[in-house]
DNA sequence: TGTACATCAGTGAACGCGCGTTCACTGATGTAC
DNA sequence: TGTACATCAGTGAACGCGCGTTCACTGATGTAC
């Protein structure tokens, strides 16, 4: 169970598991597709999951993982010094090139379909299974509050309900965009991604709109 | 087929089908499941829709038209003369009350779960399945259109590519809010309610955020 | 170093169940003469 | 008005299939003495 050869058979396991989600959506993540996935019997998978549950279970836990770990690699700590310059803005201050760069990181991640189609299935399955729920929203409360720090940092003239409040539709936003970014439910277009970006960083950092 | 009585009972059993999938998502859409929703047995479900897909396909047809008739009624013509001081807010220009009152409708529904339910289910549903998928793109483009007359009309000077970008923008904040709002994906708070709803606001009516 | 044994890793067959689909059937309703 | 017949509305049983789960089994690997 814990030794390495284990470690690496689960691991390649709920790889499988992973590609059979992506490729059909939820309704196609049988134990039997992900036992030929990844090549072995289906008693086998069944030695490492239990049930079929426990395998969904297991399966998001490292999804949601590995996004909140990509996005800490972009958001950086408070004690990373702000890199002015670093875009192709030239300015130092408004926007800051951070913010610049964090929402072209998140906005870029959304030009993969797989990663779209992922999180579409989590939503749904969030609104049937309270396990997947409760792993979904803490997911995104921890989401949430890197965004929230990145805010405070930025404005800290404004309240801390506002820094919430603003984290919260700034995601709102980016997950709404990545719908339409996918082709789910509108046409992308440069002209588009622009004024994602420019609101994105308004929420981030700018003035209130109205 | 085309009876009166037929087609009351088409409709009945397309809600009982409707009651099912928002009850327990498209996984729990069977025929056996919508015929007992029905009270009818299955071989009759089946005389009138002779295939799963067939009843899926006019059940998706049906919630789209319903929601896009919603809309309709919500969003005026441009024949309608704008009621000035029909919202709490008194002014008459900016923000128009008709395009405050068009906001406070579109996430007053998002406070109906099984509504939310349903257009995610929709989203995952359209990633798979390509006929789903014209449907909700079909849907998203009339959708579009109309809030881009909207734009047209109150930024008559800007053209006609950023009256459809910022349409799309503001579609993509309404469906990443419901998210929120729905507690999928974040804690719904006043706060961030009337922040969504001046940041929607801005995109239909305002200036540039950067 | 060798042997006995427990645990780990992996196989294969069978189970009961719900699924979509098929089809022969029955009674009710309309229509032609 | 009455009769024959076609169509409509609805029933019930059976089919083959894929599903998750169970379980007895085999070979490999580690561990104790």
């Amino acid at each position: 169970m814990t030794t390495a050869k284990g470690a690496a058979r689960r691991a390649a396991l709920l790889d499988a598991a992973e590609r059979t989600l992506v490729g059909g959506g939820h309704a196609a993540l049988s134990l039997r597709a992900v036992a030929e996935a990844a090549g072995v019997r289906l008693g086998h998978l069944q030695y490492y999951f239990p049930s079929r549950e426990r395998l969904v279970e297991e399966l998001l836990a490292r999804l949601l993982q590995r996004s909140l770990d990509r996005l800490t690699d972009v958001i950086p700590g408070p004690d990373d010094p702000d890199r002015a310059g670093g875009g192709t803005d030239g300015g130092a201050d408004d926007p800051p090139a951070r913010l610049n760069r964090l929402v072209g990181v998140l906005l870029a991640e959304q030009t993969d379909p797989e990663l779209v189609r992922v999180f579409v299935e989590l939503w749904a399955l969030a609104a049937r299974d309270e396990a997947v729920a409760v792993a979904v929203r803490a997911f995104y409360r921890r989401y949430a509050e890197l965004v929230t720090d990145q805010i405070r940092a930025h404005l800290p003239g404004a309240t801390a309900e506002e820094h919430r409040a603003r984290a919260e539709v700034f995601i709102a936003l980016v997950e709404g965009s990545s719908l339409i970014r996918s082709g789910v439910a509108g046409t992308p277009s440069p002209t588009t991604d622009a004024l994602i970006s420019r609101t994105a960083l308004s929420l981030l950092c700018g003035a209130e709109p109205a």
